[in-house]
RNA sequence: GGUGCGUUAGUUCAGCUGGUUAGAAUACGUGCCUGUCACGCACGGGGUCAGGGGUUCGAGUCCCCUACGCACCGCCA
């Protein structure tokens, strides 16, 4: 028996008692005649004494313990004469009869301990050593609880976990697929799954009318904070569903979540805010509601005043920031080098300030009477002290652009509080979203999404015009999770591969698999997916969803612990029938 | 594909308008210390200033290229 006991759970009331513990020694210190040792395992720390009085072999044993070595320690629990009420196991120590040293190690190149000094790519490399930290182990213990809480929800609602295949095919539609080459069928690939999505609306035809997976998925798209090239679905589908009803047990199964994870209980019903409301108040398709800011559109009392920014303006929009009539030139200054910055790319930012007092002022004084001003303050709800913050452009152009300023005020006035929760449901979206590049209409969520009743008319004549039964869940600015009612109609299902510009070969090249399915009978069905990596860094405070990963890649898609992608050998190569070009040949 | 910031001791960083032998903290090593818990004190070792090229009498410092890291834009049905 390596340990009676963890490091973690000795305290007052076990005094007197024998115990054996293992684990990592975080640090020793040494007062001459007796010795400390904080040893360390994911339970917490106990401290270790050695005593002047202990066996020599004892003594000599801790004199050689260096950082990080596995140590097992044989001694009596006894209480601390000065104790250390910043530790759970504070009140007591173990007295050391006998040492032994399982493994030595070497120093290690950054600190272990709750705050490390070591950088984030040097902890990413070596990533088993940062995971012994109590934060990363908070973050894993975390992530463990949040996935045993949505299995039990799912279940307990009659929902079956059922596993999809990882080698699927690709289809060319949506994000870049990851591809494995197959040995046994010489010049074709597999694909790793950007989502199960086929698969699961197959279960659906196939009779299991509630279906939920914990999923690896793969996009071999560019990396940000909170996205990898691999990460982790809640991937659910439903038969038999309206919009209305998947919408009802998830907020049910969101609502657990926040309760049996964080204690945070949500009484209201989410609020459902269609598409259109959230880009026209928060120019965003996911908006923060922990604060408010709302947009307001006053491209009318804008025009007609001899200011042709505003004049040549398709859409003019403002919000009142809270309180920042008191911001300086300066301030306000850097709020419009912000706007004009690459990133975010507005021409220029007006502003109105409502002064303590009553006095109005703004940077279009030369164009706008006093009264002018005051309508469009009204008009934003801005309220005396507050500063108005106005742009114009193109319509969804400029209120994306305002998002991103509202944003930054937001975080300015310290309104994006990560222990303060916002969720919400953004329904009704459109269903097509144009693309410049390609001149083509493309699913706005994915080719599957069923197009509302009332809408279908205009499917074929104003295709911009046709909303979806689709839906995301939001919260804090992030999306969360998203899906929709399916199509189940097969002819409904090739009209709209039509309006996305397929042929019917293409259609059936790339899905015929579904529509063929769809022919014996498929159910009404309609599902979502939740992100589990980002809903574990929303639950956990944490901004990258690196955190929440136990071997997460870098910022160009690297594994720099393991050293990978890595070239193949030759035979493989051979193997697989591939050969190599040199990337500037390309 | 693009933009910005960064790369100096094991680690985290400082190093000003270019000018003697590149510093601090921490870690590491040695010694001392009987109540530490960020232990303390003393001493010590530790550097291809990311790599390459250029400007200059002289480059850690200025310029160019490359590599790597982070954040963002594009991209992510």
């Amino acid at each position: 028996m390596y340990r009676s006991n963890t490091c973690g759970e000795l305290r007052a009331a076990n005094i007197n008692q024998c115990v054996t513990l293992a684990g990592w020694v975080q640090k020793v210190r040494n007062l001459g005649a007796m010795t400390f040792i904080d040893l360390r395992d994911r339970y917490g720390i106990t401290q270790i004494v050695v005593e002047e009085t202990s066996a020599e072999q004892t003594r000599t044993t801790a004199a050689r313990l260096g950082r990080e070595f596995v140590i097992q320690v044989k001694g009596r629990v006894i209480e601390r004469q000065s104790k250390n009420p910043k530790m759970p196991t504070g009140d007591i120590e173990v007295a050391a009869d006998e040492i032994t040293i399982l493994t030595e190690a070497v120093t290690p190149p950054f600190t272990i301990e709750e705050h490390s000094d070591g950088g984030d790519d040097l902890r990413m490399k070596y990533r088993y050593l940062d995971l012994r930290r109590p934060p990363l182990q908070r973050n894993m213990i975390l992530r463990h609880k949040m996935a045993q809480e949505i299995r039990r929800f799912l279940d307990s609602e009659g929902f079956l976990e059922i596993e999809t295949p990882y080698l699927i095919k690709s289809t060319p539609e949506g994000a870049r697929d990851f591809v494995v080459p197959s040995r046994m069928n010489p010049n074709e690939f597999y694909a790793l799954p950007q989502s199960p999505q086929t698969l699961k609306q197959l279960l659906m035809v196939a009779g299991y009318d509630r279906y939920f997976q914990i999923v690896r998925c793969f996009r071999d798209e560019d990396l940000r904070a909170d996205r990898q090239p691999e990460f982790t679905q809640i991937d659910c589908e439903m038969s038999f569903v309206e919009q209305d009803d998947v919408l009802e047990i998830f907020e049910r199964w969101a609502k657990h979540m926040f309760k049996s994870v964080l204690g945070i209980e949500f009484n209201e019903p989410l609020r459902r805010m269609p598409w259109i409301e959230a880009m026209e108040k928060y120019g965003s398709d996911k908006p923060d509601l922990r604060f408010g800011m709302e947009f307001a559109d006053i491209t009318d009392l804008a025009h007609g005043h001899s200011f042709s920014v505003f004049d040549d303006a398709e859409y003019v929009v403002g919000f009142a920031a809270t309180g920042c009539a008191s911001y300086t030139r300066k301030q306000i200054d850097a709020l419009t080098e912000f706007v004009k910055r690459p990133q975010v790319g507005a021409k220029g930012l007006v502003w109105i300030r409502l002064e303590q007092g009553g006095g109005i002022k703004s940077s279009i004084d030369k164009f706008f009477s006093p009264e002018d001003l005051r309508a469009i303050a009204e008009r934003l709800g801005a309220k005396e002290g507050d500063l108005c913050l106005v742009m114009c452009g193109k319509k969804f152009k400029v209120l994306t652009q305002l998002c991103t300023l509202r944003l930054e005020v937001a975080e300015q006035l310290g309104l994006r509080d990560p222990k303060k929760f916002a969720p919400l449901w953004v329904i009704d979206f459109p269903m097509f979203e144009w693309d410049d590049e390609t001149e083509r209409f493309y699913a706005m969520h994915h080719p599957f999404t069923s197009p509302k009743p009332e809408d279908v008319q205009y499917l074929e004549s104003d295709p911009a015009r046709v909303r979806a039964n689709a839906y995301d869940f939001v919260c804090n600015g992030t999306e969360l999770g998203g899906g929709s009612i399916r199509i189940h109609d097969a002819q409904l299902q090739s009209l709209i591969f039509k309006c996305l510009g397929f042929t019917p070969e293409q259609a059936e090249a790339q899905f015929g698999f579904l529509i063929n399915a769809f022919k014996f009978g498929a159910p009404p069905h309609g599902g979502l997916a939740f992100g589990f990596d980002r809903l574990c860094s929303l639950f956990g405070g944490s901004e990258s969803i690196r955190d929440y990963i136990a071997f997460p890649k870098n910022n160009a898609g690297r594994d720099v612990m393991l050293d990978g992608p890595s070239p193949i050998a030759p035979e493989q190569l051979e193997e697989l029938y591939l050969s190599l070009v040199t990337p500037t040949e390309k």
